[in-house]
DNA sequence: TTTTTTTACGTAAACGTTATCGGGAACGTT
DNA sequence: AACGTTCCCGATAACGTTTACGTAAAAAAA
């Protein structure tokens, strides 16, 4: 696709490229009539200045990437929408990559994102990833980086998350007020950041409650049905099963339901059910899901914020980097209804 | 973030720029030792050619444009989650623009795209857009377009489409099969090719059997409860009701199955309920959702390539356009369970 | 009038890379 | 000894843009 230049501009008015730059940007030291001419003859031709040629001379590229686990995953979705909204608002615009929950495909993305001279770096990291230190080479290098949901302690910058901990303990306490008295809980990647947050959060509702903690409640789970099955039988071949099950998030709590359905297992009779998140389809399972809401849309513009804000040094020196934490909400809905 | 360039190896090992340039690609005319020295330094510095340089010089930016309605819509998701899988496998990597379904910001997407100057274009229309001038006139100054499941006659290149036709005619025909004589369609905007298809799709398989068609049983709605709910209210307040709905997607089908629960129409006792794409939540839903399902990811694996293909000049001059009309497959559950 | 200032523009370098051209040195061939 | 090859490498231009510097002409000040 052959696109015009500030040559061909000056070309065809006879003058030189700078005075033809000059006059685009409105320069002060350029004749009016002169600017006139070029502006009408650059709008004429629909002349765009080529953004590659500004990146290499200003050494940045108006782009920020952002790594996530899954782009289908309507959690990420919500917030790439949010980081969207922002950068595209602010003249930037975003570069996609996936890790598909692994640690080697994140570090492979990290390389490219690097190679590819983004001027920042949003990511949720891998399930699998424990070590950072692929990230923190880059930050140190200059590279601004913000988390947001899965983040590392091992790196000083800003992070956005939303009150895990809050919302665990509120999702535990309401079972636990309920009348529920042993509830179980089942969570993600043990490495993540949010992982341990919500179980903070369960345990502390449970203490507060002195509920005893039986370590057999807590199970680890990945996305999949097979594992999942696994998961529930074992929680069920106990003397003492499960009335609750607290799940951190509500992809989990799907495989739950499915799987309960399947053992004939009556929600919220025999057991109560509560996930995290509060995905669209929440509402429209049945029975509907009770589940924590999670800031999905807000969580990315929050991020996509502070992250423009870095690399367009907005934000005061020294920069004191900042932990966002946004609220959780309780929704209630049938799958963890009051016994009464 | 400063990063080594080949000035830096050619400046430390006292070469030109030339010869480093020339070492790095492995040129046959530089020395095997020199080449050995040169890689070995680039090496422990890390060096990453400059893709902004590169792209400056080769006027190409190794990036694809994509544009759909809403990014954070499952179908679509899935569709970047394929473009980006192939995208990547061939060094390019993925910019996403979201029109929300308006044709203003279709059409600044399309402006920003241009003058970001991505190599290429991939797009799904917004519910909105009846003309296309837009990118035409991009696809005329040479840009390659792929359309992907709301495409445009007015535009002669790839396309590439889930078998809408044919996937409608399945699911009204087991409609028909299952003893349903009123069977209804709701409608996507009526300027998507999907919508015209799928209604074709719906109006061959009714004068198959010999089933009059009701145009008071064509209803055309957008996303959002309310207008599903008034398109509902309609369609019951006929004297002679639907005993069957088929609607043009599962997102359309999400709201009819929560606007006919509110009404206590039971499904599928009094109504069946068909949808399109299926959702991954389709199976979990109660009843479970019968649709039509659609490869979305197949449909981005597949476009993409086709992009990549004319960007990179593989198609075969001159290029004859195809369009690929992918399989759809019916998906039978509780929503649509035969009577007897 | 002469000198200084202002106006309005051009020249050239730079960003990082590659390709074209060219050329010195070493070697072999007459 | 004169010439042609081959091997290795350097200088330069180019991609599109901005900017520091320079400068002729016009205007203002002396």
């Amino acid at each position: 696709m052959e696109t015009i230049t500030i040559k061909d501009i000056a070309k065809a008015l006879n003058l030189s490229t700078s005075t033809v730059s000059r006059a685009l940007r409105g320069s002060y030291e350029i004749n009016a009539e002169t600017k006139k001419l070029v502006l009408e003859y650059a709008e004429k031709l629909n002349y765009r200045p080529n953004p590659i040629a500004l990146s290499l001379k200003e050494n940045r590229s108006k782009s920020i990437g952002v790594i996530v686990p899954e782009i289908d995953n309507p959690f990420f979705s919500q917030a790439i929408n949010g980081i969207e909204s922002i950068a595209y608002n602010r003249g930037y615009h975003v570069v996609i990559f996936q890790s598909h929950e692994s640690y080697e495909r994140e570090v492979v993305n990290v390389e490219h994102l690097a190679s590819r001279r983004v001027d920042g770096v949003l990511i949720s990291l891998s399930g699998q990833t424990k070590d950072v230190s692929h990230l923190k080479e880059l930050n140190d290098k200059g590279l601004p980086i913000v988390f947001f949901d899965r983040v590392s302690d091992d790196i000083n910058t800003h992070k956005v998350i939303a009150d895990n901990y809050d919302g665990a303990f509120k999702a535990t306490e309401h079972l636990i007020l309920s009348g529920r008295k042993r509830i179980a809980h089942i969570a993600a990647s043990s490495y993540l950041s949010i992982t341990k947050e919500r179980i903070n959060g369960y345990l502390a509702a449970l203490a507060q409650y002195n509920i005893p903690v039986d370590e057999n409640l807590i199970k680890y789970c990945s996305y999949g049905l097979q594992e999942m099955e696994t998961v529930i039988s074992r929680l069920f071949s106990e003397n003492r099963p499960p009335d609750a099950i607290f799940t951190a998030s509500d992809r989990l709590a799907l495989g739950c339901l499915t799987t309960l359905k399947n053992k004939n297992v009556r929600i919220p009779e025999d057991v109560s059910l509560i996930g995290f998140t509060n995905l669209k389809v929440a509402s429209m399972l049945s029975p509907s899901l009770s589940t924590v809401f999670q800031p999905a849309l807000e969580m990315g513009q929050s991020s996509a914020e502070l992250l423009l804000d870095l690399i367009e040094g907005k934000s005061k020196m020294p920069v004191t980097y900042k932990t966002v934490k946004l609220q959780t909400e309780l929704m209630l809905r049938d799958s963890s209804l009051l016994q009464h």
